[in-house]
DNA sequence: TGTACATCAGTGAACGCGCGTTCACTGATGTAC
DNA sequence: TGTACATCAGTGAACGCGCGTTCACTGATGTAC
């Protein structure tokens, strides 16, 4: 059965791919031609959608800002704290099982001098939602909240890098899981001081 | 003046000459041939050195845990709280000046599925002085130091890259160091109570 | 001190590859009348 | 309801590029005698 002429939604099918050929491959698999070839599209196709390749991995990586927001947002639990450390927990799982896209979501040299594109929209949704969290547990008189929230941000970050970057693996350390629990206990015992 | 037929030295040349580019271009101008030319040489020449790319990459990652090594022990204080601070600070700044060899010995994919080179022997080195410096401070009965100190590194790496991928750099948000600060303020507070 | 010789670092040509991007085009779509 | 037409998504051929790697080679080096 052949693909119509017009595919009629080849944006969102070329992101999606994209999506699936990180999901068993790194950055240097992803080609504009290697997407279209998967389509069963011309490899000049993607061009009347993207103009060009980095503009197509700015959506790529958009949409794995939003999968993040979305998995941080259903994080939801009446003790803070709790929901701060399935947040935490959500973060790495994520990062493990996604590590190409997040690797392009965040280390991508290409992306990194982008203008505006700091973070994604859906990145800074993200933010917020652990920016609120901090909120609910209490951020000691002159601190700023959202200062707070990079502080976690980074740790919970550098975590997950260096876990899907294999760089955590010596024998006598513990799991990424065990290191994040661990600072998150100490950041969170050290606000209540 | 032509290059004699023997470089002499083009192993180490190659390593020296890769952190030049690192210095001023991504890792994607980082290839055999613009060494060679560089350098005068053949493009075939490297490999008499090594036996292929991914091993030179290896080498000059290595070459930058080394000196990246170099810079944490020489942040001695009579104070290990001070000591601490000084390695935070040295990081991000050799983080921040040599962001795309940083990419290179973290981030880089090609280099994650190493076989045994996790952490490289001079990064096993860094690892330790930080370690040293928390067993200085004191660490918790019950908690191991390298997994403390697994945590500070975290930390530190997140405000790292975040920095260098300028995925903080939102408006309402303080500096890299200026987290970093209120990061390891609380991890400390949080380790004494 | 001088010479023969093994070693091996660097040469230069070649192979095969796949990429991003451009371009004139064509076929399908849907809208205006 | 039917037709003319503008729009534009996808085609397919082509361009230019630089890469990693291999290979038979050659020139310089230094060691053994």
């Amino acid at each position: 059965m052949k693909q119509a002429y017009h595919h009629k939604d080849l944006r969102n099918a070329l992101v999606d791919e994209a999506l699936m050929v990180l999901a068993t491959e790194d950055a240097n698999a992803l080609t504009l031609r290697e997407l279209a070839r998967r389509l069963g599209v011309t490899h000049a196709a993607p061009y009347a959608h993207f103009s060009d390749k980095r503009a197509l991995l700015e959506a790529v990586a958009n949409a794995g800002f939003e999968r993040l927001a979305a998995l941080l947002e259903q994080c939801d639990d009446p003790d803070p704290a709790a929901a701060l450390a399935a947040m935490g927990l959500a973060y790495i799982r994520f990062a493990r099982e996604n590590a190409n896209l997040y690797r392009l979501m965040f280390a991508d040299p290409e992306l990194a001098d982008d203008p505006e594109c700091e973070l994604a929209p859906a990145g800074e949704r993200a933010f917020t939602s652990v920016t609120r969290v901090l909120e609910r547990i209490g951020v000691p008189e002159g601190t700023d909240p959202r200062d707070l929230a990079a502080a976690v941000w980074s740790l919970v970050h550098g975590v997950a890098m260096l876990e899907i970057d294999r760089r955590m693996n010596g024998k006598t350390l513990r799991s990424a899981q065990e290191v994040l629990e661990l600072g998150t206990r100490l950041l969170l015992a050290g606000l209540r001081s």
